[in-house]
DNA sequence: ACTTCAAAGCCCGGATAGTA
DNA sequence: TACTATCCGGGCTTTGAAGT
């Protein structure tokens, strides 16, 4: 059987999107390209590789058999890849990533920075987006992994992840806002002004749903970029969520000033974020990838 | 040993037929 | 109607023979 790393992307992708179409258009090909590229994939295997009476086109017992196999071998050569890269251009390989609205406020941007004083070369672009999109990418391998909440991947076997340090979030507001220099505010209080936060972690959701007795309960003020909703709350009278990871100041300094909500435990378990790495289970990662994970733990420990 | 060049092969996109 | 398969022509790459 003749291997063509191409089709195998291919095969890949017409297993993640289920469309001839949609696939085709993932990989930049018409579809009438994609098609034979597929046909002669399953020509090369001398079977079929994709049962088409399916409506959602799942591959054979031999598909899965190729599929397994193909997505090690594309894991493979990208890794290849990436490793003469170093050994040629001293770390000029290209690194891909994504990362979660509050790990990309402030712990991506340090672990980014020292990483690129250890590897001048390499290529890095991280995308800030919501945890569905980054595992869009993740999936279609545009992304080695993501830095973002856990909870969603961590009993996948789909996936593996490795968790950060788990911080304590809180509610804050800007120096000289009428909460500022309370000791503690009532559920009550707080809700009392406009909240400007991202409800996308199902813990943050959690709290917000517990405080304000709302099922449906939303913010005044949403956005997936987290430093716009921090840069709101300093503007403003809004309520915003420190998520943990040093953004908030020394007093005095004109930043965010944490509040405590009395009918909130501080042991309360959604009170604690739950950021981690998250990759594909399967694929080994590149060894920038490697080192970019580390750079964030090492961040991730120092503070 | 190296270069040139024509033929063959491969892959592509557009158009369209066939099918559920 | 949406989707996949096939036909066709164009462009690019590879191969191998011929010439230097």
């Amino acid at each position: 059987m003749h291997i063509d790393l191409r089709q195998l992307r291919h095969f890949i992708a017409l297993h993640e999107h289920r469309s001839f179409v949609a696939a085709a258009l993932a990989v930049n090909l018409s579809q009438s390209a994609f098609s034979r590229s597929i046909q002669a994939l399953e020509h090369s295997a001398g079977c079929r590789l994709v049962d088409r009476a399916a409506k959602d086109l799942r591959p054979t017992k031999q598909g899965l058999i190729v599929l397994e196999h193909a997505r090690r071998l594309v894991s493979g050569a990208h890794n290849l890849a990436n490793e003469i890269a170093l050994f040629n251009g001293l770390e000029a390989g290209e690194l891909r990533f994504g990362a979660g609205p509050a790990p990309a406020t402030w712990l991506v941007p340090r672990a980014v920075g020292r990483f690129n004083v250890r590897y001048p070369k390499a290529r890095v672009s991280f995308q800030v987006e919501h945890w569905q999109a980054l595992n869009r990418r993740l999936q279609a391998e545009e992304f080695e992994f993501f830095v973002a909440d856990t909870r969603h991947f961590e009993a996948d076997p789909q996936y593996r992840t490795s968790r950060l340090r788990p911080r304590r979030w809180h509610f804050c507001c800007r120096e000289g806002h009428p909460l500022a220099a309370r000791e503690s505010v009532s559920a009550e209080e707080l809700l009392s002004f406009p909240l400007a936060t991202n409800i996308s972690p199902p813990n943050i959701r959690k709290v917000l749903v517990d405080l304000s007795g709302r099922p449906d309960f939303r913010p005044a003020i949403e956005c997936e970029n987290g430093h716009s909703l921090l840069g709101v709350v300093l503007a403003s009278d809004a309520i915003g969520i420190s998520s943990g990871l040093g953004d908030l100041a020394p007093p005095g300094q004109g930043g965010l000033r944490p509040l405590r909500v009395r009918e909130l435990p501080d042991d309360l378990d959604e009170l604690h974020t739950r950021y981690g790495i998250v990759s594909r289970a399967g694929y080994s990662l590149s060894p920038l990838a490697e080192a970019m994970i580390d750079e964030l733990k090492r961040v991730d420990d120092a503070t």
